[in-house]
DNA sequence: ATATTTATGTACCATTCGGTAAATAAATAT
DNA sequence: ATATTTATTTACCGAATGGTACATAAATAT
């Protein structure tokens, strides 16, 4: 089942999944214009061509880095829509999101918020591309709540696109919370508060 | 009363306020490090050494720009901690804010929480800068909120420093959500579900 | 008129930026 | 053994970065 037949040329001496995992960091904790090549490469432990051979240029490796980032870490997202009502999807949504963001061996804050908000005219794209991954995660949990309305778990008058909002306009801003140092135990107290006034309680 | 005593050597061509006001808003849209010295000098119509003679340096600039910008821009912000009830407080900051965050002739966002969230090493300093005042602000609100309970427009079992930092979290996000792009509407919309769900209306 | 003071414009500094050309090293195919 | 393929290392590219030395221009003081 393994890749058994022998590559033809030089063989590499970096994983470009280990790789991917290094820049992923960097980028989640210095942003993508706070992140250079070099201190890319210097953490990858390997040249600036093998970098440009295996991932093009510094914009696709954030793109990679991000991929992964979306895959991997904040998987917990899109799991959290699964839950079987309106109001324990947000529960599970923003106390989860309260323990990664303050987990003590990660950067802190998340890398879709805090990866390019401000940046140079040249760097645009980048900073639009985060800002359509925010927008999929509002559009999909609107639409996660507008089944719950259809399921009778949220009220009718409530509007899903308005609370779906209000949870991501939230999530964001804990982002900024935690990446400025707030403790685990404020958030989560924070997270009580919103929980508890929640519409459909 | 106006300074009529000539000074001494050459007159500058430039008027420093003017050219705090440029920077201001170039900082404001694209961030500390977005934000070159050569952008800054072109927009103010001057050449570098002037902008080194009068400011001192790229970050005694921002320093400069973001005093500049708390006391312009931002002021209805501590203006709105003294409204008579905290629900009042809250209220006028919020929806305040969200006209501000969405004005039509500004820059979106708020320059505190987009002009430096994440950065290299060396700009650090920055970050921290900005950091802090979004401490201050929070702060300043936990006192206001403390107030209203002594004064009986806050429920007793509220903890104040917790709605702060709800109230901090939300502005935040907010800033976010207006950078990239949410309507007016759409903001205003989630404030008013923030108020009709407010702990002690 | 001349000296002094201040701000200007020009030209430059070392460093870093993202990115690449070219030579070389290490593997397999024949 | 030799050719081919691939990845490596080294060295470099032009442009941009924040910041400054220096000569000059424009004002006042004497």
């Amino acid at each position: 089942m393994a890749d058994t037949k022998k590559p033809r040329g030089r063989p590499s001496k970096f994983d470009p999944e280990a790789s991917l995992e290094i820049a992923m960091r960097l980028f989640w904790a210095h942003g993508y214009e706070g992140t250079s090549v070099a201190e890319l490469t210097d953490a990858m432990g390997i040249n600036k061509p093998s970098l440009y051979a295996a991932f093009g240029s510094k914009e696709e490796l954030f793109e990679k880095a991000l991929q992964h980032y979306i895959a991997g870490p904040i998987a917990f997202v899109s799991a959290a829509l699964d839950e079987p009502t309106a109001y324990r999807v947000v529960e599970k949504l923003l106390s989860e999101s309260v323990h990664f963001l303050t987990a003590p061996d990660t950067p802190r804050g998340c890398m879709v918020n805090t990866g390019s908000l401000s940046c140079s005219k040249e760097t645009a794209a980048v900073k639009e591309t985060l800002a359509k991954y925010r927008q999929q995660f509002e559009t999909s949990l609107t639409a996660r709540l507008q089944r719950a309305q259809r399921e009778g778990d949220l009220p009718g008058q409530t509007n899903p696109a308005t609370l779906a909002k209000y949870i991501a306009t939230l999530h964001q801003g804990m982002s900024t919370q935690a990446a400025s140092g707030a403790s685990r135990e404020a958030l989560l107290d924070m997270t009580r508060l919103v929980l508890d006034n929640w519409p459909s309680r």
